[in-house]
DNA sequence: CGAGGTGTTGAGATTTGTCAACCTACGTGG
DNA sequence: CCACGTAGGTTGACAAATCTCAACACCTCG
């Protein structure tokens, strides 16, 4: 999502691109070292995307897995209505398509937010290896099982904050993740516009950009267009979750 | 979720467990008959809850998934600060605890709303048939892709409708998923109280209240408590997307 | 019959949305 | 290299939606 683009190794192995994009299916205590190598055989292709392309649109044929190698994306859906509602951001690492396998067809669009580079991941073949390989079974659920819980936890953050703790909880789980992965957790440049980040949110620019200020003005934030420091984030986390004073 | 239990036999197939709870992960060709018969091992055992029970908590230790027979269940989170935010509703037919799976414990907490009847399916039982049998590793999956799917419905909801919206969208999936269960769409029993709906749609239990006033007012609705009938669908729905006048 | 949980309604406070003006950075083309 | 157009971002004043607090009605259950 950021510069420096100098992504932790998964655990102890090197394996070429299981070591990059495949992050999310390494698990731990890992595979063995015959197994990993299987594993490369996941990936088909690479694919590059220039900001505002899309990997895929809404109703396209579900065919593939992808994960992110280098870059960010946004999936969001158009409603009805015509507007644009994001329903989640993604970076290096983190892989995206499982929405497709329950209808066959993509459920949302997939906007890269820069420049991007990742691995596809044909299902047919995810499908045969979860087969052989009890281990890559169970990993696959996991990373599911793990979105449906970050989805419930989007939820409460919908449901139960106010705009001001909706935008710290917004950026303090954007730096955890950064952080994750070997980038400052302090310092990011936001790949989306306040629009993208509003409708994600459920609030308007106009309050998200006020939201900004507020954290401004009270020294916990320092921001310049994209470019955003925590310089508290102990503060930042409390407001967060709902429990200032 | 209602009385008259008729359950819509899925598809031509009569095996006990695998016609009522396991709905689910019966898909539409289905299995063959020998393979069927082996489906019903996945149950382990039954269980029975009264009203306000829970069938698992948050952080307790994930061992199986749950298939709802009769009744239904609310899943809740309860926040730092100590307000309950319902997550989900679900009644017969529906699968529980996939939640589980990524950090082997459960995120949440579920809670029976009437006396329920579930069976039972150890996780380690479906993995393993899950490696023997490809069409179930599929229907697992397609299972847990549709409860992102879900999800990200669910997000839309609360980042794009009102307060009166949303709570027509609400009565309208319930309607909907009764109607797919052979029960009146038209005709409902609210399971949960106006504090659930409140904290599920993201909005404060009077405002439900008034929601359902204004919709009797229209003539779209007929309330009396927990009683709830349909009497404009079309104009339900319309509301309900976010399109209507 | 009384108590407590649940649901409704009203009045006023808060939060968020709306509309409009303006600013700023960035990329394009002259 | 500069000028200018445009998308993105900020801010203000006001409107609208929702929340809060409080009173009361209703039903169920012991």
């Amino acid at each position: 999502m950021h510069t420096s683009p100098q992504l932790p190794s998964c655990g102890h192995l090197e394996v070429a691109c299981s070591s990059s994009c495949l992050r999310e299916l390494c698990l731990p205590e890992g595979f063995s070292a015959t197994e990993l190598e299987t594993l490369d055989g996941l990936v088909s292709t690479r694919r590059k995307l220039r900001r505002g392309d899309a990997l895929f649109r809404r109703n396209d044929p579900f065919t593939s897995i992808y994960a992110i190698r280098a870059g960010s994306f946004k999936t969001c859906v158009t409603s009805e209505g015509g507007r644009d509602h994001v329903t989640g951001f993604l970076m290096s690492g983190d892989l995206m398509g499982f929405d497709g396998i329950g209808h066959e067809r993509h459920g949302c669009d997939a906007i890269a937010l820069e420049d991007s580079m990742l691995c596809v991941i044909p299902y047919a073949r995810l499908e045969e290896m979860s087969q052989d390989f009890l281990e890559l079974q169970r990993q696959v659920h996991r990373v599911m099982s793990r979105e449906i819980v970050r989805e419930h936890g989007n939820m409460m953050l919908l449901t139960g904050l106010r705009a001001e703790e909706r935008l710290a909880a917004f950026l303090w789980n954007l730096a955890q993740r950064l952080g994750a992965r070997g980038f400052s957790s302090s310092s990011l440049i936001l790949r989306m516009t306040r629009q993208d980040i509003g409708t994600y949110l459920g609030l308007k620019l106009e309050t998200i950009s006020r939201a900004f200020t507020k954290l401004c003005d009270d020294g916990i934030l320092e921001v310049h267009r994209r470019n955003v420091s925590i310089l508290e984030p102990a503060t930042l986390q409390r407001i967060a979750v709902g429990t200032a004073p």
